[in-house]
DNA sequence: GATGAATGAGAATTCATTCAT
DNA sequence: GATGAATGAATTCTCATTCAT
């Protein structure tokens, strides 16, 4: 960060590369991929254009490099201890819950998701559908065994309801669309505690009375 | 489509808007606007570039042709008769089975509609939000009544499950995601019809026995 | 040429690539493919750079283009009537001084081919060798011809004779060696001449007495 | 070669300067002077990039220096002691031998040579034909006095022969043509005596009978 | 209405070179 | 002597858009 008298930056590789994944990250959540332009990044990471293609090869380098980070983040959230003396139901709670929270607090993941799921196909790289499937692994083995125990419908087929609350989540905290049909904004804390409230029990027993 | 004597074809203003719209649409749904290309767009619908110009003004305005046919469309296929005869549960059954028969068809709007919800802000053009609501406040109004009724559960956000059961679909149809989770295409008919069935019951019932 | 009041030039495709042609020649051949700025034949042309990647792809396909033609032009010379009742000898005196003269019209070809040579490898495309291989087939014919009536010497392989030629020939032609050794051009009218007398009767007669 | 405890390779100056000069003729006989690249040069000689700039002040003054290098080379191997009780004729023969025995072992040689005299003018440095010149001293001395006594051609001129010497060589190991014209590598051993003995006889009787 | 050549601004990528340690 | 990060100027290539016919 210290500027010599030249205006030159010393710092290390790993500072570098981190200013410029964070620059990255925020600008392909914000544009995707083929809106975010590589000066863009520099300028705000304040790091010279050339280390992008030193460090990340390429545009493309760099957007695996932000989505790895990424998914890598999302995986360790979502994995975690779970109460063992806990029936199914609660703990499918618990994980549903913290998987909400999660997003909550870095919504621009969710959009960069979606951005990669629409793009799927183009760009081969880290897969979003097996980081997601190691992250919520815990979740499919609760709705495994609830249903084999009896406290789930026996007809539910597991993925099914995985990918349905990730779909569920990724909607909502995608963001604009919630915002404006409500005409307020999904991330906003109170919000927030409403909508994990509110998922866990859509999730768990509907909407009908 | 007959050329005249100087290689020119002689079509109608009609027939090049609607080559140019389907085009672009295909395009759009493909790669978004960022990574659509005008060029692609007119090679595709075999018109000259020039058409697109004289037609929908610039790039923007072509994408708000494409969107704002993509969302009639869909206002369009979402409303429609309901059987009075029939309670809050049978009717919110209908509603959701038609929206989910709709999309099963269209899958390109779903993307589309991705596309454009991530890119909200930039581009301020027909609203996506507003053709939804329109398109789903039958079904609003349905749940409505079944909350005021003791139909539904007493505690629910209309609004909120409506944008439920948008996200949950507009996710499983947006395809890849699911698609790989579960080695198979979402969009496979047998599968669509799977699909709906549990979007039903998920909604109505939740995931437990 | 014409422009028009602001500025933007009206040609047809033909003009506009022989523009380009030209300029990629005369750049190309003064400094290579490596030493090449498209811009600079952009400029040297007088056309807008976009052009030369509408027309040629890339700069490899320019080069392509430029190699391709300059290849024609060595066929087509290189190849004519001989007369028919000259001997051996004669013919190949004939094809000799044809193939001198054009290089001493066309000194750009040579170097041209010197650099394309020097790359082989990269760059596959339009295959020198074939071409010159076509252009002194003839040649090739005399040899053998000679060689089986007993006109040349029996242990003569024809095509090590006709790449001597083209050695000996390019050598000369590409210049500068030879300038600073003799300090003088070689393509200068009256030195080609007598580099042609020379060459002549090196080849036939070696430089014994 | 050992590592200090940074990592730093311990090498001295001339051990560096060497690992430079050899990676760098590898890639400049490759590629040329545009087409190399000063990266791939510190990385194939596995010294840091600075170093070059240290030892050689730029990219252009690598050059020069490897250029000298091969030419002084050049002159060593061209220059030797001749059979003083030989006649020209023969005098002639071994030198052409020699000349032809060298670049056999050292094609990269000839191409460096041709990508210079290609890029003649810029890049002021070492003469090339000077080098030449010195190198073939020899044969040009040999070639006059035989004039002179009647061994050679009345009406050569020494210096073009020389040049023709030179050319003819030069134009067979810079490989390609040759080696796609015959199907086979021009450089490879057997062959080279082949040419070898063509190239005397050649030079020497022409191709008449 | 249709055509296709032309354009300029801009985007990604490359390269030789220098700085601080 | 050696290192590796940093730099800015080029360089190739792309794109939406406009003009003259």
């Amino acid at each position: 960060m210290l500027d010599d008298s030249q205006g030159r930056k010393r710092r290390d590789r790993d500072t570098t590369q981190a200013l410029l994944l964070e620059a990255a990250e925020r600008l392909f959540v914000r544009k995707g991929f083929d809106g975010a332009r590589i000066d863009e990044v520099a300028g705000l990471a304040d790091v010279n254009k050339r280390m992008i293609y030193a460090y990340f090869k390429d545009k493309v380098g760099l957007w695996h490099e932000v989505l790895e980070h990424c998914l890598a983040r999302l995986v360790d959230a979502t994995r975690g201890e779970l109460d063992p003396n806990a029936d199914a139901r609660e703990q499918a709670t618990q994980v549903i819950r913290r998987y909400v929270d999660f997003l909550a607090v870095n919504p621009g993941i969710v959009r960069l998701l979606a951005w990669e799921s629409l793009n799927d196909g183009r760009r081969p790289g880290p897969r979003v559908d097996d980081a997601l499937a190691r992250g919520l692994e815990d979740l499919h083995g609760i709705l495994k065994r609830g249903v084999e125990r009896g406290t789930f419908r026996a007809d539910l087929d597991p993925q099914l309801i995985v990918l349905g609350i990730v779909h569920l989540c990724s909607g909502w905290f995608r963001g604009r669309l919630g915002a404006s049909l409500f005409g307020e904004d999904p991330t906003r804390p109170g919000r927030t505690k409403q909508f994990r409230e509110h998922a866990v029990r859509m999730i768990l027993d509907g909407i009908s009375a």
